[in-house]
RNA sequence: GCCCGGGUGGUGGAAUGGUAUACACGCAAGACUUAAAAUCUUGUGGUCUUACGACCUUGAGGGUUCGAGUCCCUCCCCGGGCACCA
């Protein structure tokens, strides 16, 4: 097929849809390319594929079906790409573009080609300036210094997202803390609904499950330790700090609580201070601890006493030593935890390191170990019996960090670790407090490939948005765009960028330089589909009534944190800001596979990737789709290997395609036995079921086996000899109708085809998807199979209604079943499946 | 370390607790051909057996059940995610 034929049939699809008119409006959104690199890769290619068969798929089936596509080409991927290629950003994306929309169009995808858009027209990232605005408004972004996630390499900050252990998620380079004054939106606000509202929607369960990890829910309790040291009361005349507060999970160890500790960049540090004798050491500590990557901080327990001052825990009134170390960060709880190294392996461990005392607390419950533990006041033999290996394994070999039984705990001995949870934090005055894991999402990039954060500083006015009217702020066209490492963007350099008016006052201003980060031009793009056209507003409150939210969504996993979260919180804030009424982006989310090859993941540096063009020039969209698809399950991935390919192709081109033209150009010769088929109900039921749960392997399969007769019903086409004779010249034809319908959202170019030669003038995708007739399906002879002891001894055609009783006496017939059960018949009893199975157990 | 997936023929993979290995690739034999390719037909988990058939087999080991790839427990291996979150 020549590129003009495939454009023919296209036009046919009339992938537009009636944005307003629509009655039964289908949303199916797949998650848009960075149009980075040297093309679509068939990674790409195999996601949007499945996406586009379920949504052909919708459409058979009666659904105004809306199938955008777009490009995600701002931000550092493309940035980055240009700039190793030596080519203006602008320039690179307009190059990428065309090469994108190109091979979009070649692998056979109804697309709605009237509703492309692309995140760095300004026409578009004038409307991610103006969420920004409206976040400022809200009091949901705001800047402040803090210590960041700095790449040196691709020189700018990164999300905590975007920081993946320890390392940049683009360049793998080491990333460093840095102290900076950054823009974040309050995403924080948001982690209890972003929690609860994970069990409404229908999304893959690994994906929600990273969510929910990745918000980090965990209840706990915050208690006050008060501080022992007179100096610091008598030289703080103002500030007097006579208690720290820490978090922690597990009150019912307080007991076994044996020191404390502050992270190096704890606020108590400072009022602190002139207690500590130590403080020059202290102060040496810290700055080294600042210095370090998360990485060097992972490696190896670290830490310095405060010296001369002391805490003392509330339970007991015991004093214990406080220690600054790095492995207890600032940015979570209060930046002060209880240690507890008998309960915990981190504390565990630096206890371990620095011979600090370990009190166990809990011991577990149950089983069946004998050994009493020795209580550390009286000496006495306390709590359960306990083999000593098992304890000594549990309590001296590693923390023991489950839950159990109190031991070493006063008046709370022998009580339950939940019941004491409650109990002693109400003992010690404590409050119940819960944590999230999730911080606030660091938002601007010191870099030129993105859209302009749209904020005035002005002197008298101090930190002032653009106003709404003079959106976008266009990034300039200038070829000093490459990152200098200086903290700032290379707009930054660019006088006549900077120098502004303030909105407010109208006085000399100046423009913020940082973009924004690419994963916000991505959190709203499916917003803005259905209304790209629209110069007014971001999206039509109507439309997007009518089309939102979106109804099936298909992605990576890779994106399950970044992509999948900010959307969901950028929703969540136009619903607060009254914009619509739901606050959930997607109904339906379904992560697909990996396509790998030869057992590992495509990199250009093992030389194993696909480039689709190549298989779609050889074989045609339809069988590299079709075999893209037969792989594995869509879900799952699977390996692509080239021989796998001509198992499709002698599927589509040599059985359906001869076979199919072959009865049609000689349709006189054959008698037509209209309706007279069941297999094609087989075939509607199975294809159905499987392409609505995203099974489509073995919806292929399916169709081969059908089409193909092997299924041991009568064959519908009857035999077609090597020499293209037919033996049996009989044809369904209704059934071979609603065939290419069936096979139309794999095969659409090849089905299209076939249609119009059946004498259609319309698209095979205006035809309805067939109806199931249950009837049809029934068989009413079955194989039995007949057990012995549960080993299959013999098969029976019978009739599916077949009684116990006569099946029983049919079975005992059988040769193969005589033989064993002859002579036992007396203790013989039978265990029957209607319609499937019979053991008899002797 | 913790949390998810997964482990089935030579290969990719099928199997609501009910005939394990569908479908496809590969391989073998045959048909067509002067020949090859293409195409078509048949066969194809292992061991034993002329055959009928028997036994074994879903990473390993236990268990529940008339019956387990599927459910439960213990362990091993592979892939992915998180990574000092108290």
């Amino acid at each position: 097929m020549k590129k003009d034929d495939f454009e023919k049939i296209e036009s046919k699809w009339q992938n537009q849809v009636d944005i307003k008119g629509a009655s039964k409006p289908f949303y199916n959104l797949m998650m848009f390319p960075y149009p980075s690199a040297e093309g679509l890769h068939v990674g790409n290619m195999y996601a949007f594929t499945g996406s586009d068969i379920y949504g052909r798929y919708m459409r058979l089936k009666g659904y105004d079906v809306f199938e955008p596509i777009g490009l995600d080409g701002f931000g550092i991927h493309s940035e980055n790409f240009a700039i190793k290629n030596k080519i203006h950003p602008a320039k690179m994306a307009k190059k990428t573009q065309k090469r994108f929309y190109e091979q979009l169009h070649m692998i056979g995808n109804a697309y709605d080609w009237s509703k492309t858009l692309e995140t760095y027209d300004s026409d578009y990232y004038k409307w991610t300036q103006w969420i920004f605005i409206q976040m400022f408004k809200r009091g949901l972004a705001y800047k402040k210094k803090s210590a960041v996630n700095w790449c040196s390499s691709c020189k700018t900050v990164l999300s905590d997202e975007q920081v993946e252990a320890g390392k940049c998620e683009r360049c793998k380079t080491d990333v460093v803390k840095k102290e900076m004054s950054q823009w974040f939106f309050k995403i924080t606000k948001y982690a209890g609904r972003l929690l609860k509202n994970l069990d409404k929607i229908d999304w893959s369960e690994k994906t929600k499950l990273a969510q929910k990890n990745w918000i980090g829910k965990s209840e706990g309790a915050e208690l006050e330790f008060e501080i022992k040291n007179s100096k610091l009361q008598i030289d703080n005349k103002f500030q007097i700090l006579n208690s720290v507060t820490v978090f922690t999970t597990r009150p019912d160890t307080l007991f076994g609580c044996t020191y404390l500790v502050l992270s190096s960049e704890s606020k108590y540090i400072d009022i602190l201070k002139n207690g500590i004798e130590n403080w020059s050491e202290v102060e040496d500590y810290i700055k080294k601890a600042k210095a370090k990557s998360d990485l060097e901080r992972t490696n190896e327990k670290t830490g310095v006493e405060l010296k001369g001052i002391k805490a003392i825990n509330p339970v007991n009134k015991k004093e214990i030593p406080i220690w600054i170390a790095d492995y207890v960060l600032e940015g979570y709880g209060t930046g002060a935890v209880m240690a507890v190294p008998a309960h915990d392996k981190r504390d565990w461990e630096f206890a371990r390191k620095f011979d600090l005392k370990i009190i166990p607390a809990v011991i577990p419950t149950g089983g069946s170990m004998t050994f009493k533990y020795p209580d550390v006041e009286s000496g006495d033999e306390i709590g359960q019996r306990f083999d000593k290996e098992e304890l000594d394994k549990i309590m001296q070999e590693r923390a023991y960090v489950g839950e159990g039984k109190l031991v070493n705990s006063g008046e709370f001995s022998g009580m339950k670790s939940a019941e004491a949870k409650k109990e002693i934090t109400k003992f010690v005055g404590g409050k119940l407090k819960v944590n999230y894991k999730l911080r606030d999402w660091c938002i601007s990039r010191q870099r030129f490939w993105g859209p302009p954060i749209p904020i005035i500083y002005c002197e008298k006015c101090g930190t002032v948005p653009v106003d709404e009217k003079d959106l976008p702020v266009k990034l300039p066209k200038t070829d000093d765009y490459l990152p200098d490492g200086t903290e700032r963007s290379p707009l930054a350099r660019d006088e006549n960028f900077v120098k502004t008016k303030c909105p407010k006052c109208g006085g000399e201003a100046k423009r913020e330089t940082d973009v924004s980060d690419t994963f916000l031009d991505s959190a709203w793009y499916f917003f803005r589909y259905p209304c790209v056209d629209d110069k007014n507003e971001a999206f039509d409150k109507e439309i997007t009534k009518k089309w939102l939210p979106v109804d099936m969504y298909i992605g990576g996993h890779e994106h399950a944190v970044l992509h999948l979260l900010y959307t969901r919180f950028v929703t969540m804030v136009f619903h607060d800001m009254g914009l619509i009424d739901f606050e959930e982006p997607f109904k339906k989310f379904r992560a697909h596979g990996l396509i790998i090859k030869d057992g590992a993941k495509m990199s250009k540096s093992k030389g194993n990737v696909i480039n689709p063009d190549e298989y779609i020039e050889k074989y045609g969209p339809d069988v590299l789709r079709t075999y893209l698809m037969f792989i594995g399950p869509f879900k799952q991935g699977g390996d692509f290997r080239d021989e796998g390919v001509v198992g499709i192709e002698r599927f589509l081109m040599t059985r359906v395609k001869k076979v199919v033209s072959k009865i049609i150009n000689n349709k006189d010769d054959f008698e037509d036995i209209s309706g007279q088929s069941t297999w094609i109900h087989r075939t509607i039921n199975n294809v159905s079921k499987d392409i609505e749960n995203l099974k489509f392997n073995t919806a292929i399969a399916h169709l081969m086996v059908q089409f193909d007769g092997k299924d041991g019903k009568p064959d519908w086409r009857g035999k077609m000899e090597f020499d293209g004779t037919f033996e049996d010249k009989k044809c369904d034809f209704i059934a071979l109708e609603k065939f290419l319908i069936l096979l139309s959202p794999f095969a659409p170019y090849l089905c299209e085809e076939l249609w119009e030669m059946l004498g259609h003038k319309e698209s095979v995708f205006r035809a309805r998807w067939p109806e199931l007739d249950e009837s049809k399906i029934k068989d009413e002879k079955i194989n039995l199979v007949i057990q012995v002891n549960g080993k299959v001894r013999a098969t029976v055609e019978v009739d599916v209604e077949i009684s116990e009783e006569e099946a029983r006496k049919i079975a005992i017939e059988q040769e193969n079943v005589k033989k064993y059960v002859e002579g036992k018949e007396e203790n013989m009893r039978t265990i029957f499946v209607k319609g499937k199975l019979l053991n008899i157990v002797i």
